[in-house]
DNA sequence: TAATATTTTTAGATTTGTCTAAATTATATT
DNA sequence: AATATAATTTAGACAAATCTAAAAATATTA
């Protein structure tokens, strides 16, 4: 089954969504995609007649297998893709979700794999999230959000949840990219923030915001 | 000034077209384009408005400057992308045509600057053909149809005119691609085909129509 | 040069994806 | 439970790119 960059765009959408809320509803995917409510429901009756998503009128909507499957070949093809521009290109990785955005939807199997195998099979990619394999398979990693991490320990970054172009902004400046090794030192009641030291820079302090979308893991 | 996949295509079409033609007509473009002479005029008419090409009614059309630069734009894409999937993907040089068809209309200025760097910036993509440098300026190179070679000197193979599956499997056959050297031996009078020697190849016959598509140089 | 054939254009329809505005259904509040 | 509010869907319109069929312009030829 092969799908539109319109349809494409949508499945995406709906599979993050509804990692996070399972039932996803019309004004929160039509707020994501930056359109009309209206145009989400001519959408849904589009990729119900597909069979991608259970969907009932009036009641919110999420994919089958099918759909989730159709997603994961999406997200692979934008990770894939994002992993390129940052490690071949030489992009900075704030810099690449956008053109990730027309890449992936290049519809050859056989380009993404061997794309794929070019990169030496990478498991994550520049932001840290996981790169489904061609089976739609995710591999996983044993991380925890920075904000839960006790006192005095080191973490070494492996991902960030919030990937808008402020919040990596933020992170360049406090000079925390994939691979960090942080300590958290302190922290403070107050408002949540988190003094912490970063490899070889001085002492600083995160919010609590920022320290939430930071994903890490103790190094082994 | 940016443009759709559709008027890309169009532009690229009737930018091969009138470097044969000088003037391009309407059937010869919806043939090239499969498409039918109405949407052909469809497109004309939205070309015209953005000033690319010289067009009156019933008498054929050409791309002014601005519409040759802007072919070249994308000439260029697609032979760079070429060279990516030949030279770093490992696609063979017949598979890649329709695939660089897509990535051509990907239109980030960076992305290709980035792609050309990253690949050496080539002069010739892996069918011979020259690829504009981002100026819209093409290498020239001191090429002839094979079919035009001397007894007995030995040429590089540089590049090929026709560019079809048919074709490329062709010269599979007889283990010529870029770079070969060939030795003409012998022209038969009956039909114009060709003895020829290929390089760490028994002696073989090919026909005129492949010899006058097979362009070389001389070894210098 | 008049008749015929070919090429090109126009007129109007279709599909995809979007939109606005109005109607419908569900949810929250008194 | 009645009413107000919010969410969702429908109805109908629009733009882009295409198509078919018919009309118009040009070219060919007898």
């Amino acid at each position: 089954m092969s799908f539109t960059t319109s349809e494409e765009n949508y499945i995406k959408s709906i599979y993050h969504l509804q990692q996070e809320t399972g039932l996803v509803n019309t004004n929160s995917l039509a707020a994501e995609m930056q359109t009309r409510p209206a145009s989400v429901t001519d959408m849904l009756k589009k990729l119900k007649g597909k069979k991608l998503l259970q969907y009932e009128r009036y009641k919110g909507f999420k994919l089958n297998e099918a759909g989730k499957r159709a997603a994961l070949d999406v997200v692979r093809k934008h990770r894939l893709w994002e992993f390129f521009l940052v490690e071949k290109l030489k992009f900075d990785w704030d810099k690449v979700h956008s053109i990730a955005e027309d890449l992936e939807h290049i519809s050859s199997e056989e380009l993404i794999q061997r794309l794929d195998n070019f990169l030496g099979n990478p498991a994550f990619d520049p932001h840290g999230d996981p790169i489904p394999d061609k089976h739609g398979k995710i591999p996983v990693i044993n991380q925890q959000s920075l904000s839960n991490i006790p006192l005095h320990k080191t973490v070494i970054v492996s991902s960030v949840s919030n990937q808008t172009v402020q919040m990596l902004e933020m992170l360049k400046h406090y000079h925390i990219t994939l691979g960090t090794s942080i300590t958290v030192l302190r922290h403070f009641e107050f408002d949540g923030s988190l003094e912490i030291k970063v490899l070889k820079q001085s002492n600083c302090i995160i919010s609590e915001q920022v320290a939430k979308n930071v994903f890490v893991h103790y190094a082994q």
